[in-house]
DNA sequence: TTGTATGCGTTATCAT
DNA sequence: ATGATAACGCATACAA
């Protein structure tokens, strides 16, 4: 003998109550709502004016316990404001909007407690799945238990040897040779490259890329992909003994941005003194003073591809094949380069 | 025939098949888990086996469905390309992170439609509560029938008459008249407003503020928040007949990104012919040429507050109090002003 | 055309 | 210290 509801708080209106209110059983609301089954036409009625009058509406997360689906997805960035990671969520936030899905914002700031934070959402089944771009070089070793269990894909990353499902990216070693040879063309013949975590492929790629079609003299550094990196590489650059670079190559436009910055405080011209590319085409970039020029990475693109591959399995409960969608770049010829100084 | 597997799918391993395994009941292993209650060593340990060997996770979905809520919350904003509101989702997902909350990133273009999609989360009870700055001029229409029913945090915007829960946003007038007595102080008497959406009170009380402190003659002209929109809204200027301004205060940085690429278009030098001050102030706006006079406005500190207030009573279960945050601007003073020309 | 019973996976309540 | 049972609110297979 079923036992009335303590009721203690204001609870929400269920389809038992609409039911009740209606004179019907709650399948019959349900159906109503759902128009999976036929109903008389007096009955809906009754129903529909009952759930309007009681402004009802079905509590999405039993319907997801009942569906085994949530309809929510992860987006897993490092720092939502980079503009690159802004479009990036743009277009995955367009996918599945476009389907019904929404998604978990999961901003790491590059810190792997709270990547694995995030990454329990979907171990624990909360999202359905998942839009990797974390920008952290222990990329494989965190993804290792997932990959393959998980629906998962991995954008702007090149993670080779893993059980992995999707991946879209650019392709990061033409961009670098697209900034090499045009640095070469200019008449460049020692460079700089200010690199991101060397752990990461698209950071080894990049600068890779670069030093095969410059074929010059090369000296790169190490960073992260933060502006203030790429300030302080600068710095550590311009203060080494006998420093003879006429270009640099940033691994990024945020760190070329840092680079600019200082090129500024130290008075050296820009590309008088010292050309600069960046990589990503982020928004700045075209703004900035002189407009750089960069390797443009079509974020939104690589974002909503991504996410329409992933989903277009995940809604169907299906497992994702493996795949690897290479996404073109091309350069962006600005000011912060010309030939190179006599 | 015998059937080989009873379940259709592989089903994810449950709190009940732990049980088995270890040959407790799923209370216990329940209480094994949340340490809720006192459980002998041996069983523990068993239950902690189980749990490994099987690679348990608890579904979160039913765990939210029996509590009542799910610690996800709603950000609702326009373009998170923006950098201001890329800025304030990064405070607001601090500022729920910090005490386990998730966010899901409601980017809605400034389409009423999406907008509506995205605040059903709450109505389904999907979420705890919502973050909500729209920047769209219906806002209270759309917001009367979710107000004082749900947790809401109105932010960045000052709607007025409504039986709203929380609220915080920069101080819209006094950043207005900053701007204002700036240009009025280089000796500006001429200027034209791009405001925003006439009807959003941030974009009223900013170009009142102006109109109030520069006390000379105003012309106004009502757009979006876009830059596109800015753009237009100065070529509109530009080419109206007998154009005499000296000055131009655009409604958001994009604006005056735009107005400025079409004031170089044109020929016209920053801050030589006309001076322009933004506001916002995000990263950009110190890195375009010239670097732009513009209202700072705390970005992050808005959400990071907002969502920090919100989360304070509804992981409590409690009502949200009324009440109205207005946080601090200054002025931030670059080349993109100057004396007013003779 | 409609209703009953059951399951989704967890935790709280009550019992032992 | 542990377990059985009843919710949480919905959808669906099965019945009528």
């Amino acid at each position: 003998m079923p036992q009335r509801r303590p009721r203690r708080t204001r609870r929400p209106v269920s389809i038992h109550d609409v039911a009740d209110a209606a004179g019907v059983s709650p399948t019959t609301v349900s159906h109503v709502l759902s128009g999976r089954r036929p109903v008389n036409a007096a009955t809906a009625a009754r129903v529909r004016q009952a759930v309007n009058r009681m402004g009802y509406v079905p509590a999405s997360l039993a319907r997801s316990l009942q569906a085994g689906s949530t309809s929510v997805i992860g987006l897993l960035i490092p720092d939502i404001t980079n503009g690159f990671y802004a479009e990036l969520a743009k277009g995955v936030e367009d996918a599945a909007h476009h389907i019904g899905y929404s998604v978990i914002l999961c901003n790491t700031e590059f810190d792997p407690a709270r990547e694995d934070h995030y990454l329990d959402l979907i171990r624990g089944r909360f999202i359905d799945g998942m839009v990797y771009a974390a920008g952290t070089p222990p990329t494989e070793a965190r993804l290792e238990s997932l990959l393959g269990r998980f629906p998962i894909a991995v954008v702007d990353e090149d993670v080779t040897g893993l059980p992995q499902s999707l991946s879209a990216m650019a392709d990061h070693y033409q961009g670098g040779r697209l900034a090499g040879e045009h640095l070469r063309q200019l008449g460049h013949r020692r460079a700089a490259v200010l690199t991101g975590p060397a752990l990461l492929p698209s950071a080894a790629q990049r600068a890779r890329g670069f030093r095969e079609a410059f074929e010059g003299d090369v000296i790169q550094l190490e960073g992260t992909w933060l502006e203030q990196s790429g300030a302080e590489l600068m710095l550590q650059c311009l203060d080494s003994d006998g420093f003879d670079r006429t270009a640099v190559f940033a691994a990024n436009d945020q760190m070329a941005l840092g680079a600019l910055a200082v090129l500024h405080e130290r008075g050296l011209a820009v590309p008088g003194d010292i050309s600069l590319v960046g990589f990503d085409d982020i928004r700045v970039a075209s703004l900035c003073a002189p407009p750089l020029t960069t390797v443009h990475q079509p974020a939104y693109d690589i974002g909503r591809t991504a996410t329409a591959q992933l989903l277009q399995y995940v809604a169907n409960g299906e497992e994702p094949p493996t795949s690897r969608h290479l996404l073109p770049v091309h350069l962006e010829v600005r000011a912060s380069t010309g030939p190179a100084p006599a």
